[in-house]
DNA sequence: GTGGTCTAGACCACT
DNA sequence: GTGGTCTAGACCACG
């Protein structure tokens, strides 16, 4: 699994890191109990500032994708751990709104957004695009 | 129309106003030729600084939704010229890449995201939840 | 001689018109002597404010394009007083120069960008495209 | 690259700064991937407001000569990229639209409009005359 | 250190 | 009245 880092975007790096790495997941190029790249291997592999991995890290963790053992490190957690996240469906609505408008404007129907919505996932299931 | 600032989010208050303008049009409360509020007047609504309304409204400018008349104001363009917006698809892929990935790791498939998008999108073109 | 006045654009209105009728005396629809309606006449027809049609007159004439006659208004002055008119050339150079320096970086060789220049002119003397 | 403000003119003053780096670049005194000066550096320099600095670089930005680096701040974006901006010929066409107009008025035939265009661009590419 | 955001308040251009 | 420009100064996010 290879990350790729665009120092040229408004996205910051953790959030790119943490992005690729829940595609990564959602892919099948990350399965559960697969060990991370240690916070400073990843800063070193990518050239990036200790507390930018050790963020990145931080949040997948709090967001649930990751949990950590004292000896392995950071490792992917188990499917059912990550559906028991307390109130991600309720938080995945709440980001889906301004897109969901962005789209009406642009004159997407709500089928049709669901249409590039659905192709989006299929995308990421295949791991394809990255 | 109104508007509602949450000040204690990371969200930028004029990517707020952005959204909720959006969502506005989207949900037809908003239509093309309406005049919206001086940049002052909302600022003055709001309680907050010019220069932030100001922002809010040329972001909405440069991605096509508003226009400025020199004697009326900000108004909400047409349609067809939100639609001709050159990239804005691409771009809305790219947003929608990362909710993907992540509703595919909390046990979404396609469908059930496709599902969830277009609830999104029947929502706002209702105005509801507003 | 017909004006239309963008009321969407960054450009000034008095401005719009200040270039309409420039083109319009390069074009030929306006020759030398030709009489402009009134400012009120202006004011009238284009639906915009009085002091906006006088100002734009104002600014025709200080660049010696226009000059008034006591009875019949603001008439076309005679091509070789617009050519006397001190400094144009080198506020021509002056305006030209950041057109040139983006036309560089966009890719256009000095052979090229006079070759767009070129056509402008070209059109804009017979008349075309407005 | 020395920038020279005229706090007199009624042209702003982050247009004043943009259209120098344009011509910075054009000249070749600004090369794809060079650093510029912090806003706050800028700032500091021409003895203006963070935020007017900020403002040139935006527009910069937008038009697709700089871009902004996470580490490194603004710096000048590769030619192929300026060039794939959209739009940029043909808003090029409309500002040059009135000063053909004017080379017209003023006596200056398509060709010698051409040539004086031409020599502009020389002078540009050159970086003479700043 | 970099850029990004926000505030308070002023003056100007345009219509 | 509208938006546009500019100032002085502060705090935060990012790396």
């Amino acid at each position: 699994m290879l990350l790729r880092i665009d120092f040229e975007t408004d996205r910051p790096i953790y959030q790119q890191i943490r992005d690729q790495i829940v595609e990564g997941i959602a892919g099948g190029a990350l399965t559960p109990g697969a060990r991370l790249p240690s916070v400073r291997q990843l800063a070193a592999d990518l050239d990036i500032n200790l507390q930018t991995a050790n963020k990145a890290y931080a949040i997948l963790q709090a967001e649930g994708f990751l949990t950590v053992h004292r000896r392995e490190g950071f490792i992917v957690r188990a499917f059912d751990e990550m559906r028991a996240a307390p109130g991600h469906l309720r938080d995945l609505e709440r980001k889906l709104r301004p897109l969901a408008a962005e789209a009406l404007c642009r004159g997407l129907s709500p089928d049709e957004f669901a249409g590039l919505c659905r192709a989006a996932s299929d995308t990421v299931k295949k791991g394809e695009g990255r």
